[in-house]
DNA sequence: TCTGGTTTTAAATAGTATTTTTTTCTGTAA
DNA sequence: TTACAGAAAAAAATACTATTTAAAACCAGA
């Protein structure tokens, strides 16, 4: 059998069950036994253990034998798996989030700026540069424009040479995409470009401290904006 | 069958493939097939899937048919994951993990304070202060001592009220194990009471820009003992 | 307090299905 | 006859199913 949940079957039970598991859907009853699991979706028990291993692997549920398997409290879940924070964002969230992204965002990004100002690998700020272009040139288009903007971001990220900084590109990434969503039912609201330009400069002039507060003032801005959004 | 290698044989599976993968065991090779796992550690292919499952989980691997398992590129690994980051702690590690640890560590855990100090969170910051006074209580155990100085660093994290932040404990753990190796190899160094003690009374006073500091000096301390460490 | 039964996951075994690559075959044109 | 294109067949690997046995932990009843 092939589902229409993803490429394969595992998987595409790992991410309904994911899914299912941040909405907080097996809180009242407990996650289900495997038995059940398997009438639920029609699936035979070698492929539903394998999404239920998956799973654990990312620290949403645990299992022991006899006992069955539970939901792990949210202080175990990976948070930063890809997948995670992906099923995070398909839920719905509160004003919470936004508040917890811009404050990472704060911590990582000017610092990764500034690591990226030091380092001076030619090669991945022609990266960032490439991500200014685009959002230059498809200023008209949001779609496009918001992708541009994120592979900025991510570049710097790149650009730090530290592979740890590198891996938040998921968590950047989702930011970005949720910032993006609530200033544009705000209003008409647009990445400033030359914001943005004044980190390439002081990165590629391997100014530090300039890219360092390039960075932030671009973050301490678009956290304005959100509390002024929020306040609405 | 119930392998010495962890709880149980899915899992044991799951750190020694995982092992193998970070000290590039199969760099030459390529990946085996299910059937040559399978008749290396003498499984079946039941929990050998499961196993490599896990392992793709986590970004280290990925199947398709008929083409098998192959080794993702690096960059695609969850480094923010516990079980990798301690598989990659296991294997031998370069100078250059150090300064990737402490770049890390000097953008993440100055924000936490910061948060922490502005949150007021009582028993949080109570946990801050178990953690100061049992450095206190042992700083003749070495052993204990670590400990002590790991669970404040992370307390801080807690404290900070951001579930981002606190999932970075992993990182912060083991760059602490780490650097801890490094200083006890080099001279009697011992974690600085006082500076640590700096850090929790401006959180609890509320000082913000204090207790961003105070973090940093204690970061910018050990970066600098780092590299005097690394320079004999 | 033991003891045996029950439930649930852990693991093994055997086999089928599917996908994709490689090889082989075949027919046609030069 | 040879060369080549295209189709068909084979092969190799993972994906999935089904079933059985083992082990652990809980519970009830003697």
């Amino acid at each position: 059998m092939r589902s229409e949940l993803g490429v394969s079957l595992a998987y595409g039970l790992l991410a309904s069950l994911g899914q299912s598991i941040v909405t907080g859907e097996f809180e009242k009853t407990g996650f289900p036994t495997e038995a059940e699991l398997c009438a639920k979706f029609g699936a035979s028990r070698t492929v539903m253990r394998e999404a239920v291993k998956m799973l654990s692997a990312k620290g949403l549920i645990s299992s022991r034998q006899r006992q069955g398997t539970r939901v792990e409290p949210v202080d175990n879940w990976n948070l930063l798996d890809p997948d995670v924070l992906r099923w995070l964002m398909e839920r719905p969230y509160s004003n919470k989030i936004f508040l917890e992204f811009a404050q990472m965002r704060l911590a990582i990004e000017p610092a990764a700026a500034a690591l990226a100002a030091e380092l001076q690998d030619k090669r991945a700020i022609a990266g960032i540069r490439e991500g200014l272009q685009a959002m230059i040139d498809h200023a008209s288009q949001p779609d496009l424009a918001l992708q541009a903007d994120i592979d900025f971001h991510v570049a710097i990220l790149k650009a730090s040479g530290n592979p740890f900084f590198w891996r938040l590109k998921p968590l950047i990434t989702n930011a970005l995409h949720l910032s993006i969503q609530l200033t544009n039912t705000i209003s008409g609201h647009m990445a400033d470009i030359g914001a943005h330009e004044a980190i390439l400069i002081a990165i590629e002039k391997g100014n530090v401290p300039a890219a360092r507060q390039a960075s932030e003032n671009i973050l301490l801005e678009s956290l304005n904006f959100i509390e002024k959004a929020q306040a609405v």
